[in-house]
DNA sequence: TGTACATCAGTGAACGCGCGTTCACTGATGTAC
DNA sequence: TGTACATCAGTGAACGCGCGTTCACTGATGTAC
């Protein structure tokens, strides 16, 4: 009552279904999911084509699994946010910028190459990460409010999004300028600085 | 000397090749790009499956060129930007980000549904429509900085990618959110507002 | 301790499907007489 | 004017390929004696 064991973890004690999660979760965060294949994973994992399917019901699992790990991984990799009222508004935002550059950085174009997979997304819709990162920065700005560091007539939600936007921008225009054409992106400092300030004077 | 028409051209004058070009241009409208067949527009357009090779090289020639129709047409029924100098920045930013986010509406998922296939994005990567608004946006803005109509400090280029990105997250969060959960997107007027002004008090 | 057997995760060839693409054939139309 | 023929864009069945998935088989390991 003990079959053999997968010939890629004859020495190591993972699960082969961790060992495929974390496979396809590096393959992830070095190609996106556009054409990842079944086949592709289970070569790069060492193991053979079908053994997917006794650990997984399908593909879309373990692809959510691995989309989950990605995830994770990141954002555990990335310097906390800053709380409300410590520091300067400008540096917390910078700060909060960068975190959300890297994020989106590393998850968008996971999330991108799902596109024409409905499917998976439905799952992930809610848990991009990028949209816990959005609510964590509004509620920052909310509090900055109360505490009357940004002005009254400030809009939060819009601030946040004026942010997310610019993640999104910088990273779409990567994935799909293969040219290096390259719109220079602008430096966080200098979005910052803009969103700040506003590009008028009263 | 003059062999036979297709089914679907037996009344009007179109070439078979525009008939292709103009069906596949509305279901990108209509669908995007991703899982986009060439049996289907075939089969939208009342054609045999294997015509498209007598006028085109291959899908992608078709794709491109359905692509580029697509870009024509969304901008032609969009207003004219604004010029520099004339009614207020405001009003004019109000105008410029109302065409942009129209514009990217209607253009961004087609490009999004390619990220699978880079030969296609790579044809276009200039001439996304995209990149011609955010020019004229950052030049519109530069003419206003030498006017005196925004600050000396203000940097146009930044300005332009806030709007940009805003246009983008607009369009991914409604293509990404198939749930109803809908962050609701903040109104064009908001977003001026906060471009124009800053968050903090000076 | 040594040997025969049962278990079942792992294996990988094969299946079914949809895709882009090809090509032998069709048939409406212009031309020759 | 009427008829036989040549042309070639259009047709759609079929090809080759890669995909996700299945399943009969393999073989390393625990168990029984």
């Amino acid at each position: 009552m003990a079959p053999r064991k997968a010939a890629a973890l004859r020495d190591g004690d993972r699960s082969l279904r961790e060992h495929l999660i974390d496979t396809a979760e590096r393959m992830i965060a070095d190609h996106g999911t556009s054409g990842l294949t079944v086949r592709a994973i289970a070569r790069e994992a060492g193991v053979a084509d079908g053994v997917l399917y006794n650990h997984f019901t399908d593909k879309e699992e373990l692809l959510a699994n691995a989309l989950l790990a990605h995830i994770d991984t990141v954002e555990g990799g990335l310097e906390p946010l800053p709380k409300p009222g410590t520091a300067s508004v400008e540096a917390n935002l910078t700060a909060y910028l960068a975190h959300g550059l890297a994020l989106h950085e590393a998850i968008l174009p996971a999330f991108v190459g799902l596109a024409n997979q409905p499917a998976v997304l439905a799952r992930f819709s809610d848990l991009t990460g990028g949209h816990q990162w959005r609510d964590h920065l509004t509620s920052y700005l909310d509090s900055e409010q109360t505490l009357g560091r940004i002005t009254p007539d400030a809009e939060p939600e819009v601030a946040a999004a004026l942010l997310v936007g610019i993640c999104h921008e910088t990273v779409l225009s990567m994935m799909l300028s293969h040219t290096p054409r390259a719109t220079a992106t602008p430096s966080v400092e200098s979005v910052i600085s803009t969103v700040l300030k506003g590009i008028i004077d009263y």
